[in-house]
DNA sequence: TTGAAAGCGCTAACAA
DNA sequence: TTGTTAGCGCTTTCAA
């Protein structure tokens, strides 16, 4: 079917040993020539090794898995991106899940991986709790948690890489604060992940900085228990911030300036907003999170915190290579927080005095 | 490091042939008792078969490849989406590749799945030659093309799926020119692919139902030789769309109508209109094509031609897993062209008579 | 109904 | 400097 490493040590009139010594970057311990003839013979039969009978031999792997949410949310697919490119440099590959955040399905998906001799992943939960998962941790799988921050009962060599949600969220706040809107709301799903909590704490940390107190602000949290809000592939972010936006308009006192969970769930408040007929940036200022690719393109374009995911990418790789090089988790485990950055577009303005 | 099938044999008192009978489900062979003295190992070890062993054995792989532009656009994002929803269950995985529509990444990307014992791929080129592939091909790689049709130079097997791209370009065309436009723009990267081609066509060919002709008409295409109108990740199309306003706006005789290439483009359009002061939907009609997630989302929403994605995505596998479970391509190539649908929102309306 | 044995393609001691 | 050899974990004849 394939060319074997045996018909390149016959074709190159070695043995297969000294071809496996050429395409492992043993070369030096060899005459020049003797790898010439052997490069020359790869060249010629066009040999790839087979991947798999290395990896049986090895253990090693140079697939890296990626679990997100869903790739259908351009957020994640943009991550993934990222990630793959970083990955591709070093000669690795990375096999793509999607868990439509299910602790059962993540589990699963890394079994398998782990199965196939996966032995580093990107984990994009943002489960408070990983004991799913910490088994296969134990025997040696290099995690990355994505989108989360270290919790008490985490294994001590997980990795976590994150935005700095509390921060994100307070300059978010801040921002409409400034404009001067004082009748706030924070839109959610449930409240069960990590960084959402996160962020939840940075809209309070900036009411209280200007003095305003729960009476001032409303949270709409939607979503169910079991999908902590999300029923299809990240999807129902746009649908949780339409309905958002209807119940808040409707308020007795509605707020002025909305403060959404990320850039889906925002665009969803726009869209809203425009079905009840109000007009955001100049009658209702929205901020979003995470400034994928369409919050530009948006009808006004939105505000939002933009989340310098190049560099998270770049950094979960480097962590997870290590790892795995190493065979097993690094030791020293811990939070890795970057910094978000505010990026002021057409949703945001000052606030209209009547 | 992990339990092997040894140490389940040992567990359950038989030997390791008798397990991996049980394991693919020949265990009609044997005493029901012994059977179950097997599965209860199994599930007591929390053993799992290990994935490159297997294949390196059987030459048979349970993970199939997704080639895409980029998983970034968040069209390819759901469609891998889906693509893994209809492997997984049949206990398939996806190994998704990001191909930046290179030709060069396109065929190594294939070299590596191939070493990997891929042997079913989707690909998702919509270059008119796949001559970079071929020797895959005859090799015994089961492929798919999608969001292209059949080519002269094809090889025979190969099946192609893709929505019928003609006549949902003629869908939206007659669409707009139904509701009086008689002044259009056709807007496009690069119409190198075979898919864009197509989607011209149906533009003409609305065009000439009409009795118009060249000079109503304005095809505004932009995109270099190499990459097809793509720089990085397909997120150039927001850009062209915008550049493609700008210019057409400026135009001595503007269009009142859009066609654009795909939902991302007229997203830049309309981007691109708002920069200029002009109002999509009243002053300016501009129709997509894909139905993203973020068209009905948009100010205003887009009217678009929807792509069956679940369908498709159900048909690739098929194809697939029918090819890769008989060892090498169906020997009946062709093309399966699914029926697009028109999907009219607020980015469309009447033409203004001044 | 069950088990023994060979070998998939590769790597890495170890020997020459 | 190069080759011989054993074996990674599994499946699959073939024999018992």
């Amino acid at each position: 079917m394939s060319v074997t490493i045996h018909q390149v040590a016959a074709e190159a009139g070695v043995s297969p040993s000294t071809v496996s010594n050429v395409l492992n970057g043993r070369s030096d311990r060899m005459l020049p020539q003797t790898r010439e003839r052997v490069e020359d013979a790869i060249a010629r039969l066009g040999y790839r090794p087979n991947g798999p009978a290395r990896q049986l031999r090895t253990g090693r792997s140079q697939v890296l898995g990626l679990v997100v949410p869903s790739v259908a949310n351009p957020f994640w697919g943009t991550f993934a991106r990222h990630l793959e490119a970083a990955a591709l440099q070093a000669g690795y590959r990375v096999l793509l899940c999607n868990s439509e955040r299910d602790p059962a399905r993540e589990r699963d998906y890394l079994e398998e991986l782990w199965a196939d001799g996966i032995r580093g992943v990107v984990l994009c939960s943002s489960l408070p709790s990983l004991e799913h998962v910490l088994p296969l941790v134990e025997r040696g799988l290099t995690l990355v948690a994505f989108d989360r921050t270290a919790q008490a009962g985490d294994p001590p060599s997980l990795v976590n890489i994150s935005v700095d949600n509390a921060v994100g969220a307070e300059l978010a706040t801040r921002h409409v604060l400034q404009l001067g809107h004082r009748r706030l709301a924070f839109v959610t799903g449930s409240l069960r992940s990590v960084n959402r909590r996160a962020r939840y704490r940075g809209f309070e940390a900036a009411l209280e900085e200007y003095g305003l107190g729960a009476d001032d602000a409303i949270v709409w949290s939607g979503g169910t228990p079991d999908h902590y809000g999300d029923r299809f592939g990240d999807l129902d972010f746009p649908e949780l911030g339409r309905a958002a936006a209807r119940d808040l308009l409707a308020d007795d006192r509605p707020p002025t300036a909305i403060v959404a969970i990320n850039d889906m769930c925002a665009l969803g408040i726009t869209a809203g907003a425009r079905d009840a007929g109000v007009q955001v940036g100049t009658d209702l200022s929205v901020v979003g999170f995470d400034d994928i690719v369409l919050a530009d393109l948006a009808t006004p374009p939105l505000t939002t915190i933009r989340q310098p995911l190049p560099a998270m990418a770049d950094a979960a790789f480097a962590h997870l290579r290590v790892g795995v090089e190493q065979g097993g988790g690094s030791p020293n485990g811990g939070s890795l927080l970057l910094r978000p950055e505010l990026v002021v577009r057409g949703s945001t303005g000052p606030v209209r005095r009547p």
